[in-house]
DNA sequence: GCCGTTCGGTGTACGGAGTACACATAATGA
DNA sequence: TCATTATGTGTACTCCGTACACCGAACGGC
């Protein structure tokens, strides 16, 4: 019989290491989380962690997953409003990036797509298919959101990398209805397009032009000259 | 004087190891370029990259600005000509970033952004300031470009996983106008809702929904209700 | 032509990473 | 009670980036 007075042996799971490993890459950094460093603070020898994540991959898989459960759930609204369910979405998700500022990192460079990442994708895909939209509609506007569906758009450039030497300071844009950190403006531009495409019944084998490589812009893409 | 039989001393220089770095990455990928299999590629000691390279950021980085500068020039084409123009910028990275395949992720993770970086951002830029966008406007279309100025769309989710377990195999949209690589279509799409927006004369600061929290929807975006 | 300087390659070494493998110990269930 | 299974330990290997001291060869001024 185990004795009451000693620790009970807190078997170390798997969720506490993902715990840990989340609280150290909240505070130091993805690259702080090391299984070595994580398996200090869990006061444990490295290897242990090897009974509970099969490599360093399947550790930061986990913590993915782990944080992604943090979604929450968003009640399901009339299909007409799609577009509010789309930002309740987007707007969840940046908010979990933002709390967890390695998340993005992690994401983007995960390969697998694990259970709840597909949940997450699954969810917006199905706002549209109940919305009406064509699958395959609904196919390219998933594309067309692309990563904006986690709450960040491609951070490739963030400002003060866009003004060119000789150039006024650009004037930040950003006045009021801010775009800062993820674009919020951007997802509604996007949006809008989006609510257009369907209205046209747009389809994707349609309105390209050939693939002409240059040609004299045989016809505009949809409508719209220019 | 020196022996001109003798071999001229191939003094090892810093675009040697670039484009060594370069090929190993083509076939090898990012993760097999390190400074000791390179070294040794070279023939060399891993300390004397050092002579020529501040640290492997600097080599990344290196590699970077070099691929960049096989991007072809575009000839600048008449202002109204923006689309097509944007389309050869694009269409032109792309080309490069399959060419070398590592290119996007070394592209996704680099802090700092390096003149040929800047240089390929900023033609696209000129191209809708020249096309007569306002500054503000050309701001937010990049942003809307994002990553699909280097011809990639964020690949987070790449088709064979946006099917569901239980839904037929999502009828691969992509029949004759393919958006597989990197998203020509969606490209297009977006090309259109720009031009709509400047049409429209839009402007950030206009059309926003206030930060209201949720709302019962106060207004919708542009126009398009729905 | 001599000679200091500077440039570029060498050798050694350190610390940290991930993790394979054999082992020990603690919980479990028959 | 004892065998089985789960879990933590210890040791060791390989690979990584790179600091530092050294050394030969090229070079520029005299």
């Amino acid at each position: 019989m185990p004795d009451p007075t000693a620790i009970p042996r807190r078997p170390l799971r798997r969720a506490s290491i993902l715990r840990a490993a989340i609280h150290l890459a909240d505070s130091d950094g993805l690259d702080a989380v090391s299984m070595r460093g994580l398996a200090q603070i869990l006061d444990v020898v490295p290897m242990a962690l090897y009974r509970h994540v099969a490599d360093k991959e399947d550790l930061i898989d986990g913590m993915v997953e782990e944080i992604l459960a943090e979604l929450p759930a968003i009640a399901p609204m009339r299909p007409t409003d799609w577009r509010e369910a789309v930002r309740a979405h987007v707007h969840a998700a940046r908010e979990l990036v933002t709390r967890h500022a390695w998340a993005r990192r992690a994401l983007e460079t995960r390969t697998t797509r694990t259970p709840a990442v597909l949940a997450h994708m699954e969810r917006l895909t199905q706002v549209f298919l109940r919305a009406g939209f064509s699958t395959d509609l609904t196919h390219h506007v998933m594309h067309l959101l692309g990563n904006r569906i986690w709450g960040f758009s491609p951070e490739l450039f963030d400002e003060s990398a866009t003004v060119l030497p000789g150039n006024p300071p650009a004037a930040e844009p950003t006045g009021s209805g801010n775009d800062a950190p993820g674009g919020k403006v951007t997802l509604e531009v996007i949006l809008d397009g989006v609510s257009r495409l369907r209205r046209a019944k747009w389809r994707s084998d349609a309105g390209m032009p050939p693939p002409s490589p240059r040609g004299g812009a045989p016809r505009e893409h949809q409508s719209a000259r220019e």
